[in-house]
DNA sequence: AACCAGGACGTGA
DNA sequence: TCACGTCATGGT
């Protein structure tokens, strides 16, 4: 089985253009970015609380669809203003109150306080992904997205969009794992990270559209390649 | 009214 | 290692 990543990322970029992710609710409505805090062809502005929104935003976005996790976000942006030594010290019970709408609210909650004891001590540091991995409540995709955002380092994000569309496509096994295509499309290519970027914000688009569980191939610019062709 | 959503973790085999 | 249960809100 062939892995044309490349390929595929082009089709997709065709289809849906440049998606502008992550989303920065701290900057919705200024100069490049929408009110919804989407920023196509801007930079990312790198400041330390910027970081931590995007690190906030990705634990809160954990299996939950984002207009919830974005209700949460707004809320801790109306309060803490995303300060990671002030989130770290604040009331647990606080902050279970403004993420509630995000779903695992206690778990939730609680994960929020440990990121913001590591990257308050981080200081200006650029974390290695072994260290996000020791944070209870940061997984493989959240570190991913916290390394590619937050700090503009090349990774793939193999989310289960991803390993759903690629099983799908017939270009990876049923089942394959996260580090697994995760290794698998990084050794494929050479790509940077506003390219892998991109295709992590075009993948989740293509999947809400189209490629959802129950999937939806009316209108797929897939449709060609993939083996559910026909089937819906 | 089940099912799903931009996962991660603890447990037991 | 891995399969499975748990965590929870809100839209379709």
């Amino acid at each position: 089985m062939t892995l044309d990543f490349e390929g595929l990322y082009g089709t997709l970029f065709e289809a849906y253009g440049p998606r502008g992710w992550w989303p920065l609710l701290s900057l919705a409505g200024t100069a490049g970015y929408d009110a919804d805090g989407y920023h196509p062809g801007a930079d990312v502005a790198s400041d330390p609380s910027t970081r931590f929104e995007i690190a906030c935003a990705a634990l809160l976005a954990q299996n939950t669809a984002w207009t919830n996790a974005e209700r949460a976000v707004r809320a801790l942006l109306e309060r803490g203003q995303f300060d990671a030594r002030r989130l770290a010290d604040a009331e647990t019970s606080e902050i279970e109150k403004l993420v509630r709408p995000a779903g695992f609210f206690r778990q939730k909650a609680a994960r929020l306080k440990l990121l913001g004891r590591f990257f308050a001590g981080l200081a200006d540091r650029t974390p290695s992904r072994e260290e996000l991995l020791s944070i209870r409540g940061v997984g493989p995709e959240t570190a991913d997205c916290i390394l590619l955002y937050a700090y503009g380092i090349p990774e793939f994000v193999a989310d289960a969009y991803a390993r759903r569309l690629f099983a799908r496509l017939g270009m990876v096994e049923e089942g394959i794992g996260y580090e697994k295509l995760r290794t698998m499309v990084m050794e494929s290519a050479a790509f940077d990270a506003p390219d892998y970027g991109e295709s992590h914000a075009l993948i989740v688009e293509h999947a809400k559209r189209h490629c959802r569980a129950e999937p939806r191939c009316d209108g797929c610019v897939l449709r060609n390649r993939c083996a559910y062709r026909g089937a819906r």
